[in-house]
DNA sequence: CTAGGGTTAG
């Protein structure tokens, strides 16, 4: 009765919009009342309603809504995106682009829109998008190519960046280049790198200093400390990114000693340390296994006035890195059971990584049982346990991960090595027999690993962890991607040049040992980078002086 | 009312 004789206003119906939220068929009684209400209807009066429809997944009901909205701006064309980004509905959205191909508002929310798609892991519908969209502009090329970048598919932005290349409508800009730098920094793509800067030069484009910084990292990351350092001190201008940059590629390529002394000199110059700088420092410090030194900074960290500087949970997982990896695996253990933030699973997975390091079955065990609980989809994790199990001899305990695995479907990520030959990278799995000169390679190893055994090298079959016979162990290192990597480096480099194998993974002992050995047989050094950092070998010696 | 792209770390 009262509600009949009271008119209903624009703020009780927003309000009442607002508070509702989860129940569809309630938002279906306000949109009538909204529509009878007489009430001449805005678009920021069904702007809730859109969005709470979405929310609870109705998309049928949020279309019909958004058809009768006079004019929609660009945000709500972005909501009901949303909407079907969250639900899942792709084809609906190529829908919902098509019916906006002939707004001017077009650019702007496909792109965003694939920029979504790629951050929820929905690679397909994102690249379906992307190439539905015509007459891209630059701005939906960079973000691409950037959102690939950012989200690990590294090869997809160098196709996406040729195929940038080959259409003559758009030019590459400055964006282009530094995500392009940062793909080649992931995918160890050295040549290519320098080719797409040269490029970049050649065509007269501005190089600031995030593209001299992103150029840093690339070199970093590809294991050119060298060219790195050049360019450092080439460089007009150096911010907090640039010593960051440095500290942290130098930590990740195994020379503490200068991380630690560009981490001086950059104070001295008074450059104010960031948060990620000092994760550069503490990795440096677990990288050469300086515990107190490591201490010493870390506790600067903590006692400082700075807020943004307070330790945060990566600290506390280098921290615990650092520790476990010197075999303090007890003392890693109270520091995780002390600290104030709540442990997630990168610090668990620290110390269940320094538990397999030092074959420590009680408390891998205990730790393990954490993670399959806070990140049951990790397979990393649970093969780190059965590696633990197998280095012990345990394989009714490792058929016991690997069958719980197989029940809750966690995948392993398989290992795979890259060599860069002629800008061109070539991918091996194990015991890949796919590259077209797999015939030479297998040759070459043959040939080196005859002449190293003679010269003492012992396969470590204590990195095989199946139970199976010592023979067949051996012959089933001998194909280790990496193995393969460096036998085709030898074949097809430049004496003159390095052998630069990327891997996804950690290296094993064995692959190790044999690029020691290689390296000095061959007088070629080997730079090796692989999950957590860089091997450099050079006459027989590994520039991690067997510590990792 | 605003609203698409970039560097270090994870």
């Amino acid at each position: 009765m009262l509600a009949k004789q009271t008119p209903l206003t624009k703020q009780m119906l927003s309000k009442l919009l607002q508070t509702s939220s989860s129940k569809p068929k309630q938002l279906k009684k306000i949109h009538a009342l909204v529509l009878t209400s007489g009430l001449s209807v805005k678009n920021s009066l069904l702007t809730h309603l859109l969005e709470n429809l979405t929310l609870v997944g109705d998309m049928c009901y949020a279309r019909k809504v958004f058809d009768e909205m006079h004019k929609p701006r660009v945000f709500l064309w972005n909501t009901l995106f949303k909407g079907y980004v969250k639900n899942n509905l792709p084809f609906e959205s190529v829908q919902l682009y098509k019916k906006m191909r002939d707004l001017d508002t077009l650019g702007i929310v496909a792109t965003e829109l694939v920029m979504m798609y790629m951050k929820f892991g929905e690679l397909k519908s994102a690249q379906f998008l992307f190439e539905s969209m015509q007459g891209k502009d630059l701005v939906a090329w960079n973000a691409f190519i950037a959102v690939c970048v950012q989200t690990g598919n590294s090869a997809l932005a160098l196709e996406c960046y040729n195929k940038m290349c080959a259409d003559d409508a758009v030019l590459f800009d400055s964006f282009t280049v530094v995500s392009m730098l940062s793909a080649c920094g992931q995918l160890g793509s050295l040549e290519i790198g320098k080719e797409v800067y040269d490029r970049a030069r050649r065509e007269g484009i501005d190089c600031n200093i995030i593209v001299e910084n992103a150029r840093l990292d690339m070199f970093l990351k590809c294991g050119s400390t060298e060219e790195a350092m050049v360019l450092f001190e080439e460089m007009e201008q150096r911010n907090v990114v640039s010593w960051s940059t440095m500290i942290v590629g130098y930590a990740m390529n195994g020379d503490s000693d200068e991380a630690l002394a560009l981490f001086n000199m950059m104070q001295n110059q008074g450059i104010r340390p960031n948060y990620v700088t000092f994760l550069g420092v503490l990795s440096a410090c677990s990288h050469a296994g300086l515990v107190d030194e490591g201490k010493k900074y870390f506790g600067i960290m903590a006692r400082s006035s700075d807020k943004s500087l307070e330790p945060r949970k990566e600290h506390y997982a280098c921290m615990v890195d650092l520790l476990g990896r010197s075999g303090l695996l007890e003392e890693a253990y109270e520091f995780i059971k002390n600290m104030p933030l709540e442990p997630d699973a990168g610090i668990w997975g620290a110390l269940l990584g320094a538990c397999a390091v030092h074959g420590e079955i009680k408390l891998g065990q205990k730790v393990a049982d954490v993670l399959v609980e806070t990140a049951p989809d990790i397979g990393a994790y649970q093969v780190l346990l059965s590696n633990i199990y197998a280095a012990a001899g345990k394989w009714h305990c490792v058929d016991k991960v690997r069958s719980k695995m197989r029940k809750l479907g966690t995948k392993k990520v398989a290992a795979y090595s890259s060599v860069e030959f002629d800008g061109q990278l070539h991918y091996f799995n194990r015991g890949d027999k796919s590259h077209p000169q797999t015939k030479a390679i297998y040759e070459k190893l043959e040939e080196v690993l005859k002449k190293i055994r003679s010269m003492g090298y012992v396969p470590q079959t204590g990195s095989v962890f199946h139970d199976v016979e010592t023979e067949e162990k051996e012959s089933s290192l001998s194909h280790h991607s990496e193995k393969l990597a460096i036998a085709f480096g030898l074949i097809n480099g430049r004496v003159e040049d390095p052998i630069r194998v990327m891997k996804n993974l950690r290296t094993c002992d064995d692959c190790h040992v044999f690029a020691k050995f290689v390296s000095r047989v061959t007088s070629r050094d080997i730079i090796m980078r692989d999950k957590n950092r860089f091997h450099h070998f050079r006459n027989g010696v590994c520039s991690c002086r067997e510590f990792w």
